[in-house]
DNA sequence: TTATCTCATGCAACCACTCAACCGAAACAC
DNA sequence: GTGTTTCGGTTGAGTGGTTGCATGAGATAA
């Protein structure tokens, strides 16, 4: 009748006149217990509905065979993917995942921190929220001995592992590309935080720049949020300048999409009058009008290795190993977006 | 030295000499410390870097203030968005929430569930993988005394209280704008499961068709997996028939923008020749060229009514609500997919 | 002055499970 | 026939916090 019957190992116990410690031998299948013994105890499990308590056993032995994962958002593409790579190795090691947002949130970073240190994790994998410019919540878990590991959004000021995709490359190559195609005024959307991705980024536009002779002008950086409001406003003040850009490479997607709508309302060509470029390869990148240039990061890849990486750390355990920085390689993705010449795509 | 100092109320209390009770009372906030004590404790609990153990006090109390969210995948919009319309109630209400995707798999979801009782999660809210035909698993949590709310992919089998949209209204009005805009042989993608959600949409468009005196083609209906590539296999498919179609109503976003696909390959004016449109409101909907037409389905609003029907059995406890079912109305979205005469927007 | 009441805290059981240590009986060695 | 292993368990303590029920000191009332 009563909502909550709570049977526990005791109870199958008392059943089969054992003890407890038997029962819960023989449900992690230790050597010490009979076959028979097994057998019985995993009948009266079933018959009496048992579910285990991994709380309790959580308590007992101080590992909860979770891993939590903070990542910005888990709506964006890149993120969500990088979240199922990651699943997918801690799965296989019999861990389980859980995922917390930080929607970009300082202070909902450092409480998720504290919420995850709390409910006893076994280990954590971030990638650092845009606003955030202190660190400091981000040594709590080490102090603690929990293994930490960043990607994509990491930082330098922290002593932990961390991969990333090489953002510098991808950037240098998109621009690279762009002056290629004929383009020789490229403007450039960045973020005005200080997240290690966009500097990376800005860095590898303005090195291309100089190794092509271009000129660098201040106008044409564009700050901004990145999001897609933000790309139409950042575009229109563009076409505000006296002389305009004829390309525009924005370090997010979402800001390239919104430059396209701007764009596109004004009659201007694309790539003919402005070329455009975004970084992410979000899934609408293919299917806009013209499908959009971008970056690809192989996500996928990244959390499966971020995962690997932790669990090196985790089972290195306290002797604390040297933190690694994993570099990945991105690809370039040319879309109609960008592609002056047809023929010379690939 | 040692990288777990593992500091516990006990070290506290030891500290300031007094017990352990009154330092889990102080830190409770229980009014029955005085305001001395409680300054004290705090204190301490500062100055040792203590970290509450939430575990051991789930144990204890038998409440973990965590919430499972079982979704299909988190990286669809809608999906995210509920998540992130429960999280926002829950977090109010001081409790967490950890995301589960089943990736549509029956085994994950069965595991889900499994796991999410063995955590000891205070409840569940999901959202039926589409796979899934099965549904016994989901009467463990409540036999188990879980409360359980399912949303948007639910199921009549299960006593259960629900939050979905009217699919079925959602899909007559696509239908009668599709209609209005002087179409008549409108094909229909949806899906072979028994999901139902598509089951409605299905019956929407059949009713609109008959209510307009419009035959109802089978040929017109195609069945997939509603992917990219399944729309654009449907459409070509389509495109085979003797008389072809003059408007497509996908039962899912990305099904339609697979048929833009194919349809602007093959030159094939949109909505002129055929018009299209989806169902979600997916961001990226709003992106392509022509932009789609679809319905919106207010996933924010949908996962906080959800989370408000949850805490609403929760509190009810053993007096077990009777199941309700909420139903929300979507909102057609009109945009050029099917806009055939411009000045009838709004 | 004594009885009563408050207040702040202590004591000890409890949550469900695990693990080190122990134990009795049978098997085996010498 | 005695000593040592091995098998298949049992016992009991411990994991960190919470909570119902004392307790004891000081305040208040009669």
């Amino acid at each position: 009748m009563a909502s909550k019957p709570k049977v526990t190992i005791h109870h199958i116990a008392e059943k089969l006149n054992i003890t407890a410690s038997t029962v819960s031998r023989a449900l992690n299948d230790n050597p010490r217990i009979s076959e028979v013994t097994k057998k019985a105890v995993l009948k009266a499990a079933k018959q009496l509905n048992y579910q285990p308590n991994n709380i309790a056993a959580a308590l007992r032995n101080g590992k909860s065979y979770i891993i939590g994962i903070i990542v910005p958002t888990a709506d964006r593409a890149f993120f969500a993917s990088v979240v199922r790579g990651i699943e997918e190795i801690a799965n296989k090691l019999n861990y389980k995942v859980i995922i917390c947002q930080s929607y970009d949130n300082y202070e909902k970073e450092v409480q998720t921190i504290d919420a995850l240190l709390s409910a006893r994790v076994d280990g954590i994998i971030a990638s650092i929220g845009k606003n955030t410019e202190n660190f400091d919540h981000y040594k709590r878990p080490q102090e603690k001995g929990i293994p930490l590991v960043l990607f994509d959004r990491t930082t330098d000021a922290l002593e932990v592992s961390q991969v990333v995709i090489d953002d510098y490359l991808g950037a240098y190559k998109v621009v690279e590309h762009l002056i290629q195609q004929g383009c020789r005024r490229i403007a450039h959307f960045t973020s005005p935080k200080k997240v290690s991705v966009f500097k990376e980024r800005l860095r590898g536009y303005t090195d291309a720049l100089r190794d092509y002779n271009l000129p660098f002008d201040e106008d044409l950086i564009i700050r901004s949020n990145l999001q897609l409001e933000d790309g139409r406003a950042s575009m229109e003040k563009l076409l505000e300048l006296e002389i305009k850009p004829d390309a525009v490479f924005s370090a997010s997607d979402y800001g390239a999409m919104g430059a396209m709508q701007v764009l596109k309302e004004r009659k201007i060509r694309i790539p003919q009058e402005i070329a455009l470029a975004g970084f992410g390869n979000e899934p609408f990148t293919s299917f806009s009008d013209p499908t959009l240039t971008t970056v690809d990061q192989f996500s996928l890849t990244m959390g499966r290795i971020t995962a690997e990486l932790f669990f090196e750390h985790f089972k290195a355990g306290d002797k604390k190993l040297v933190p690694q920085k994993t570099v990945l390689k991105p690809e370039l993705i040319i879309r109609g977006s960008t592609l002056r010449n047809p023929e010379q795509k690939d």
